[in-house]
RNA sequence: GCCGACGUAGCUCAGUUGGUCAGAGCGGCUGUUUUGUAAACAGCGGGCCGUGGGUUCGAAUCCCUCCGUCGGCUCCA
C-alpha cells in the first residue's frame, strides 16, 4: 500500500507527476481514452485507463514511453487550478470522462467533511477545502488537463528516471462487479542509478523465487494430471516439511499438547453446525458417496472435528486445558487465478492446534503459544512483530463485552510477557474473538503474516461444548486456535525465498556429501563406511563416486547447496581425517580445518539436533 | 472467476511474413580417462512443438476450445 510518509515528498511528487504525464501520453496515442485513477504506489505509480476495445500489452510501452519523454523534454510547466465541483462535473461530462464524473458525484454527495473518508490516496484526484463549498484541483501541462489532487513537480522536466513495467486488469474501484480497466504500472526513482538499483533488486528477488528454487533444488513438483494448486513434494522437499512440522509440534508438545488425527472428508452437516457451510460456500470441495446417500466435503478446516473429540465425553474443570495438536491438510477450492506456487494452493497443510480452556486460563495458554512462536521464528532467523486485533464498539461481535475485555487484556499481557514488539488495532478482530497475528520479516525485508493465535467464543457455543465446574455447574470453555507456521506450504514459500535455498543443517535435505577422488576400492569403501556411520547418527548424506572430475562434483554439490562437502581420497583413507568444505554462507573461518571423520559426523549431528543457524565448525 | 502475456526435449531457451523448422547448451546413456576443492574428452539417444478442433495443397507458426503457467484485479492461511 502507498504510504506517503515513507516516500520523500520530492519522490512522491515525481511519481505523481509521472502518472499524469503517462495519462497525457496515452491520450495523445488514444484520444478516446477514459481515465480512472492514477495514484502513487511503492516504487512507482499506475494509471487505470479504459481504452474500449484496445488491449494494451508490453509491446505498447516503447511508444508510450516515447510520448512521455517528448512531454518531459518539452519541460512544460504544471499549472494548478481549482474549480467548484459543479464546474468540474461539467468538465468531466464535456470531455467524456465517466469515471471522473462518478468520483466527482460521490464527492459532491458526501460533502466536504466526508470527502476525507473517501481515501483520497486511492482516488488520487480529490482535494477538498475547509469551506462548505467543495472545490477540486486540476493540473494542466501543455494541452493536457487532468483532475488531480497533486502535488506535482513544477514542470514535466523534473520527474527523475522511470520505466513502464507492467499492464494488468483492475476493476473500477476494486469491485469485481464493476467494469475492468487496464492498469498501466511504472516504476520511478530520482536518479537513473536508483532505478537501476531497484531493477537489480527485482532481479535478485527473481533468483530467489521459491518456484524456481523448488525446481532447481528438487523440492516439489506440480502435474497437469493432478491439478493446479496441488503440489507434490519430492524426497528432498518432504524432509523440509517434516523437519518443520516436527519442530512446530515439539514446541507445543512440551506445553502439554497431544496429537490427534481426523479424516479428511466429512459429512457436510458438521460445517452446517459450525456455520462454515455458509461462510465457505463455494470454496468447499464436494465429495459424493456411491454407497450411501451421504453428502460429504473435503474438510476446509479442522476445528469442528476437534470439538467432536472434546465433546466425546464429559469434561471436568480439572481436565482443562485440553490441547489438541495436528498437522493436517485442508482443502479449499480457490479461484484458479489466485493460485501461485506454494504461496497459494488448494491443499493446505496447517500445523494446527486447539486449546479448550477456562476463561481464566487464556493468558497462560496464550503465553505458551507466544513462546513457541517466538522460538520458531528465532530459529528460522526471521524477525517477528505481532498485531493484536481487538473488537470495536460495533455490535458485530459475539460473546459478552466482559469476556472480550478480559480476553483482550490477557492477550496483551502474554505479548508483553514474551517481550515481543507489538501494535494494537481495534476493529480488526474476527466476529468470534480477538486474535494475535504474527508478522515475520524475511531477508529481503518483506513482511509476511504467517502464524496466528485466534480466540473463539462462538464454536464452543454452536457445538454446545461444556465442562463441569467446581461448583457442579455446567460451563462453556473458550477455544484457542493456533498455527505456528500458518500453512506449511506458504511458510515454505516464504522460507525458501528467505534463505535463497541455503537451508541450515537441521533442515538441509542433504547435510553432507562425500566426493570420491577416484573409484579405487579402498576410497569407495572408506566413503561408504563413514556414510553409514553418519546415517546411524541420523544424518542425511550421500556419496558421489561418479566418474567425474573432483571439480565437477564439487560444483554439483555447491549448486545443490549442500552444507558440507568432503573430498575422499588416499589422504583421508590413510589418515582417517577429513577436510570439510563448508557452504560459503555458513563458513566461519577461511581455512578449512582437518578433523577426524567420526568427530566431524558427531559435530554435524549436534548442529542438526540443536538447530543452529550457522556452522560452529 | 476477470484482464493481459505465455506454453518447443528432463532443464534453460532458439526457431512464427505458413513450405528441408524439429534445433542448441546443460542434464541423461555409452566409451575413453582415475581425476584433490565450482564444468575432462568423444559418441549416442531424447520432442503428438500443452490438448482438442478449424483454416490451408501444406500449421510449431494463423483462428477457436479446453488444460496449465506467469503478472495483476478480487479474495485469503
Amino acid at each position: 500500500m502507498t504510504d506517503k510518509a515513507q516516500q520523500s515528498d520530492d519522490l512522491y511528487r515525481m511519481r505523481h507527476s509521472l502518472a499524469h504525464i503517462m495519462a497525457a501520453a496515452i491520450q495523445q496515442l488514444w484520444p478516446d481514452v477514459r481515465f480512472g485513477v492514477g495514484p502513487v504506489i511503492d516504487n512507482g505509480f499506475y494509471y487505470d485507463v479504459d481504452l474500449g476495445e484496445v488491449k494494451l500489452s508490453e509491446d505498447d510501452f516503447p511508444k508510450i514511453e516515447t510520448a512521455m519523454r517528448a512531454i518531459i523534454d518539452a519541460n512544460e510547466t504544471f499549472e494548478r487550478s481549482e474549480k467548484p465541483i459543479d464546474e468540474a462535473l461539467a468538465w468531466a461530462e464535456q470531455t467524456h470522462q465517466p469515471y471522473k464524473q462518478e468520483l466527482l458525484n460521490d464527492l459532491k454527495r458526501s460533502g466536504t467533511t466526508e470527502a476525507s473518508k473517501l481515501n483520497p490516496e486511492e482516488l488520487g484526484t480529490i482535494t477538498s477545502s475547509d469551506t462548505q463549498v467543495v472545490t477540486v484541483s486540476f493540473y494542466r501541462n501543455g494541452n493536457f488537463v487532468d483532475l488531480c489532487r497533486g502535488p506535482h513537480v513544477e514542470s514535466t522536466g523534473k520527474v527523475g528516471a522511470f520505466k513502464l513495467n507492467r499492464v494488468s486488469g483492475a476493476y473500477w474501484r476494486g469491485n469485481e462487479k464493476n467494469a475492468q480497466l487496464q492498469r498501466v504500472h511504472g516504476v520511478a526513482f530520482k536518479t537513473a542509478e536508483d532505478l537501476q538499483d531497484y531493477l537489480d533488486m527485482v532481479e535478485e528477488a527473481k533468483k530467489r523465487d521459491h518456484r524456481k528454487l523448488g525446481q532447481e533444488l528438487d523440492l516439489f513438483v506440480f502435474s497437469d494430471m493432478v491439478g493446479s494448486g496441488l503440489p507434490m513434494f519430492t524426497p528432498r522437499g518432504t524432509v523440509l516439511r517434516e523437519e518443520l512440522i516436527n519442530f512446530s509440534n515439539q514446541l507445543r508438545q512440551r506445553d502439554g499438547f497431544e496429537k490427534v488425527h481426523i479424516p479428511h472428508i466429512t459429512k457436510k452437516e458438521l460445517y452446517q453446525a459450525s456455520g462454515h457451510w455458509d461462510k465457505f460456500g463455494d470454496e468447499l470441495f464436494l465429495v459424493k458417496s456411491q454407497e450411501t446417500s451421504d453428502e460429504l466435503v473435503l474438510k476446509p478446516m479442522n476445528c469442528p472435528h476437534h470439538t467432536r473429540i472434546y465433546a466425546s465425553k464429559q469434561r471436568s474443570y480439572r481436565d482443562l486445558p485440553i490441547r489438541y495438536l495436528e498437522a493436517t491438510t485442508v482443502y479449499r477450492d480457490e479461484k484458479t487465478g489466485e493460485l501461485a506456487g506454494l504461496s497459494r494452493v488448494r491443499a493446505i497443510t496447517q500445523d494446527d492446534s486447539h486449546v479448550f480452556c477456562r476463561q481464566d486460563q487464556i493468558e497462560e495458554e496464550i503465553n505458551h503459544l507466544m513462546g513457541a512462536a517466538h522460538e520458531l521464528y528465532i530459529t528460522v532467523g526471521m524477525a517477528l512483530r505481532v498485531r493484536l486485533s481487538y473488537r470495536d464498539d460495533s455490535e458485530a461481535y459475539l460473546g459478552t463485552p466482559e469476556l472480550w475485555q478480559s480476553a483482550q487484556e490477557q492477550l496483551k499481557n502474554a505479548v508483553i510477557a514474551n517481550k515481543l514488539e507489538y501494535f494494537e488495532e481495534e476493529g480488526e478482530a474476527a466476529f468470534y474473538g480477538p486474535k494475535i497475528d504474527f508478522m515475520a520479516t524475511d531477508a529481503l525485508g518483506r513482511e509476511h503474516q504467517l502464524a496466528t493465535v485466534q480466540l473463539d467464543f462462538v464454536q464452543p457455543e454452536r457445538f454446545g461444548l461444556e465442562y463441569i465446574a467446581e461448583d457442579g455447574s455446567s460451563q462453556q470453555p473458550v477455544m484457542i486456535h493456533c498455527a505456528l507456521m500458518g500453512s506449511v506450504e506458504r511458510f515454505l514459500a516464504v522460507y525458501i525465498e528467505h534463505t535463497a535455498g541455503k537451508f541450515p543443517v537441521w533442515l538441509a535435505p542433504e547435510q553432507i556429501r562425500f566426493i570420491t577422488v577416484n573409484q579405487e576400492e579402498a576410497t569407495v569403501a572408506f566413503a561408504k563406511k563413514i556414510a553409514i556411520e553418519g546415517r546411524e547418527l541420523g544424518l542425511r548424506l550421500q556419496v558421489d563416486n561418479s566418474n567425474e572430475s573432483v571439480g565437477k562434483k564439487i560444483r554439483t554439490a555447491e549448486l545443490a547447496k549442500v552444507p558440507y562437502t568432503i573430498v575422499i581420497g588416499d589422504k583421508e583413507v590413510t589418515s582417517g581425517e577429513v577436510v570439510p568444505r563448508i557452504r560459503k554462507d555458513m563458513a566461519v573461518m577461511d581455512i578449512p580445518m582437518t578433523v577426524g571423520a567420526e568427530q566431524f559426523l558427531k559435530t554435524v549431528a549436534n548442529e542438526a539436533k540443536s538447530r543452529v543457524l550457522k556452522t560452529s565448525l
